[in-house]
DNA sequence: GTCTATAGGCAGATAGAC
DNA sequence: GTCTATCTGCCTATAGAC
């Protein structure tokens, strides 16, 4: 399945610019924190322009979230072309997400999972999209090499290495934000697993 | 240091019913997606009634988070007293987050994070707090051990292994809420990592 | 302690001019 | 495509009666 050019979704200069503001925000703030009043004073527009780009704030939501797993999407594609050992390519994949971090975010699907409750249907049902995705990718990275996930004794099966792998990344950009720097400690605790799967 | 009566906090019946119902709601929808309304609603009560016990949403906020915080430190203690095995302590540890999971809900201080960056002073404070607390406890209870951690190459300190399975447990919870039901991958991703720290 | 009533502000969203 | 103007509704919070 290419991943390119399946929905064209050629934006607007100006729907661009304000998915980009979006993104920024969402990830900082939640969903609900993030008003569309926000969005037009960052980007020196007024609200209703906004609703002519996207007419709810559901759609803006979710074309933010589509267009994130689309993204992350290629970055694995890239991980996976680029490098063959288990223990680099977890390793750069999880140098995505410590880049987030390093730029005052947390992971969008991670803040927007803790909105679930609220979230429009749509905009849920992407960001359960995109932790499936992240599992999946994990769990055939992890099956492609010959004795993957050895090294955790209580773990039966790849996937189960790989749902460990995402709740570990999620819950230490959840823990480990801003006020000290603490991306140093993000990083030790996922070195610190990815040393015993891939050792 | 002990835990109990450093400051008395008598709530009237009415505070208690207010505060529960609000840690209740925090934990499904997040700080600010629970207006006074809600409360008031299920309550049975008027949005003013509520303002009397407490006056400011942050106060009412931080109210919530300081009786979590301290509800938390009991257990963890009586943890601690009822068993001495690593492994046991452990894995009772997991099991007051798979409680709450198992409600429906997500730790309080879990999804708090996530809307960090919109939360009054004080309600961030106690949730740093909580996560401080946790990090100390797990801290102390693998420093306890004789060969605390040996099954992690990558972690050279109690501190490192506490820091990721808290990190773990907080992930863990926020991508596995309700819609199937992943309990069972909660509690699988944890007795992976519990099994490979206590062996 | 709880109520009614209301203030003042901001939310998401729309109509219609340009 | 972007604007001004506006609607409706909900938000936190307060005043004052009971």
């Amino acid at each position: 399945m290419p991943d390119s050019d399946e929905a064209p979704t050629d934006r607007s200069r100006t729907a661009t610019r304000i998915l980009d503001v979006a993104e920024r925000l969402f990830q900082r703030r939640g969903y609900n924190a993030v008003s569309y009043a926000d969005l037009a004073a960052e980007l020196d527009l007024t609200t209703a322009a906004i609703h002519y780009h996207f007419p709810s704030k559901a759609d803006l939501g979710q074309a933010v979230v589509t267009r994130y797993r689309r993204a992350n999407a290629k970055q694995r594609a890239a991980i996976r072309a680029e490098t063959s050992a288990l223990r680099a390519r977890l390793q750069r994949y999880v140098e995505l997400y410590a880049g987030v971090l390093a730029d005052g975010g947390m992971c969008l699907c991670g803040v927007l999972a803790a909105d679930e409750a609220t979230l429009p249907t749509p905009v849920r049902r992407e960001v359960r999209g995109f932790f499936d995705d992240q599992t999946d990718w994990l769990t055939s990275i992890l099956a492609e090499d010959i004795d993957g996930g050895a090294g955790l004794d209580g773990c039966a099966s790849p996937r189960q290495v790989a749902d460990l792998l995402l709740s570990t990344i999620e819950g230490a950009m959840l823990t480990h934000r801003s006020p000290r720097n603490e991306l140093n400690t993000f990083r030790a605790s996922l070195r610190c697993l990815i040393d015993t799967i891939a050792s």
